[in-house]
DNA sequence: GACGATGTCGAAAACGTTATCGATACCGAT
DNA sequence: ATCGGTATCGATAACGTTTTCGACATCGTC
């Protein structure tokens, strides 16, 4: 075990027969010192090995070149976003830091709030907050939300076309030949919920099918409400053909709900879902669903946010296109 | 669009009519405060919304119950881990914070050095560090090691069982009648790498099939180079009929080059993978991989450093199990 | 040889927090 | 009345950086 603390700017200023001060400008490249001594004091850097403190630095400078990713916990989505994250950041000078309040289910609202106090004005220069609920904006430090929950803020966001992506669900069902479409809703204090339960209704409309209310229930985006409503909409004398479920984990859901029944999917019901997690793919049937580019929402998520911080002009509201994924959870009706 | 600076502590003291001093001790509850007024400052801190700035509190206490995961990039391997402990850091009292260095590529060696010495000391009290190559331990601060690139160091370390894993995949194409077998190694430097080839060798030992030399090249783990190297493979005069390439990236890569070359997979070439990463179940066709338990990995580690940390007496190398996940690149020679 | 200009360096303050320790106020007991 | 003890609080010094600004040398110029 080599017994090693850590090395500071002062061990390498004294090592170097300088200031710290001098070492300071060295490290950050500032006008002011001989070349003859740069050369020392790098040359003393590399060999004790030193690296500035990340806490120490952003407390004086207000500067730290680290960017803020900040989820509530790091499950498929935000992950998914990460990736495409670290992607664009890559040889933009900045590094990035996704940080987790880490409490119990994410429950706790208002972590979003919390994170960021913790985290702006110190350790980083600007943060993607995911998926936030309550938003607020801090003089001089900027955030860009990505799929809010709530309508648009004045926040710069990024998020996808959900409205056409229902359209996109639904006309899906309605050219298999389905006419008694079901709509289990997400949370309705979401935006993401009602577009898409605004979409699903645009198709119908359009396609001269008059929504049968009973079929439209709140499912919750969660995997245990879906279960519920899925259940009564499959109790209905005349129950629907086909589900249009408010996310994947509610599409997963009806189908284990559905073959709890006796009911084949897609033989005797079709399911579709909406987000395309990794997951989708491997549940069986395979869902077919409406694809949200996550890995692109959060390129395009880190891209706006160094272009805001570099000061460039530009639309603060970027909106990805969603697409019908075709797998096996969905046939025309016979 | 509000004007409102950071809320710091000595904002609280103020509207509090108390000294940041006696501020401080009722945010860690430390003893000394009369409960009046406690409960004042207290009031004074939810209306303002104040949180202690992470750079600041670490700076001083050394303690900040933030613990950290070291990624060169936030690719499908390590936002897998990421998950785990995300899991498994929920109701530990610790927040996460995952870095990334950001260097393209994550080519630049030694990040895992740079990256900790930038964080320790300062804001987090121990790190997991992901499949670092070069490792150094710093006195008095906890890190552990998820799939090291190099043989047994002197750190905790969580791994799977890389040689198990490497003998099922070449059972299993042997089991499929194959005898003509190749494997694309990753790089030569790496222990997971030595690892997987020494099990396929075991393998096709105990099964008595000679290693052809020609059929054993390294393919860096990396697409491109897995992509050249599937190449030669293939152009081979007597080209093998399987392929167990040394992780799924080069299994995928190796997919592509065959049906560049109009070989279909798996009809006239088997073609196995290790890591199971969740795109592995999305290429056409689903590879069959050998799974590496990721998400369980990262709980594990976490649970590891935590225990490190609290002092806990135990087991300091944790090997998980591997795992056939049959899909359908493979299948038996006709 | 005196002078301003220029180049090089270090002392010291500041960032927002925590920890120590002394000051003050109040209490009951003698 | 005085005193020791206890509760409560605040001044102050750190933590490791960055930044400002003044001190000092050196140099070329007239």
């Amino acid at each position: 075990m080599v017994f090693e603390q850590r090395v500071k700017m002062s061990d390498v200023a004294r090592t170097a027969g300088v200031s710290v001060a001098t070492v300071s400008k060295v490290v950050n490249g500032r006008y002011g010192v001989a070349q003859a001594t740069v050369e020392r004091v790098q040359q003393v850097i590399h060999e004790l090995g030193y690296e500035a403190s990340l806490g120490a630095q952003s407390l004086r400078s207000h500067r730290t070149n680290v960017l803020g990713i900040l989820v509530a916990e790091f499950e498929p989505f935000s992950t998914e976003l990460l990736k495409g994250a670290s992607r664009e950041v890559a040889g933009s000078g900045y590094q990035l830091l996704a940080y987790s309040s880490g409490d119990g289910e994410g429950a706790a609202i208002g972590w979003e709030r919390r994170s960021l106090a913790r985290l702006s004005g110190t350790l980083i220069d600007g943060a993607v907050i995911v998926t936030p609920t309550v938003v607020e904006t801090k003089h001089g430090f900027h955030v860009v939300a990505v799929d809010p929950h709530t309508g648009p803020s004045g926040l710069p966001t990024v998020d996808s076309d959900n409205f056409a992506g229902a359209v996109l669900a639904t006309d899906h069902l309605l050219s298999l030949g389905h006419r008694r479409i079901a709509h289990i809703s997400g949370r309705p204090d979401l935006e993401s919920a009602r577009l898409r339960e605004a979409g699903f209704r645009k198709a119908m409309a359009d396609a001269g099918v008059p929504v049968d209310e009973r079929l439209v229930r709140v499912g919750g985006f969660r995997t245990e409400t879906a279960a519920s409503t899925a259940a009564e909409l499959l109790a209905l004398p005349d129950r629907p053909t086909a589900i249009f479920a408010g996310n994947d984990l509610s599409a997963i859901s009806t189908v284990d709900v559905a073959r709890g029944l006796g009911l084949g999917v897609p033989d005797d019901l079709s399911v579709i879902g909406f987000d395309n997690i990794p997951e989708s793919a491997l549940v069986d049937p395979p869902l077919t669903t409406i694809r949200q580019p996550l890995q692109r929402m959060g390129a395009e998520s880190l891209r706006l946010l160094i272009d805001l911080i570099a000061g460039v002009e530009r639309d603060t509201h970027i909106q990805l296109p969603t697409e019908l994924v075709v797998r096996a959870s969905c046939r025309a009706l016979r």
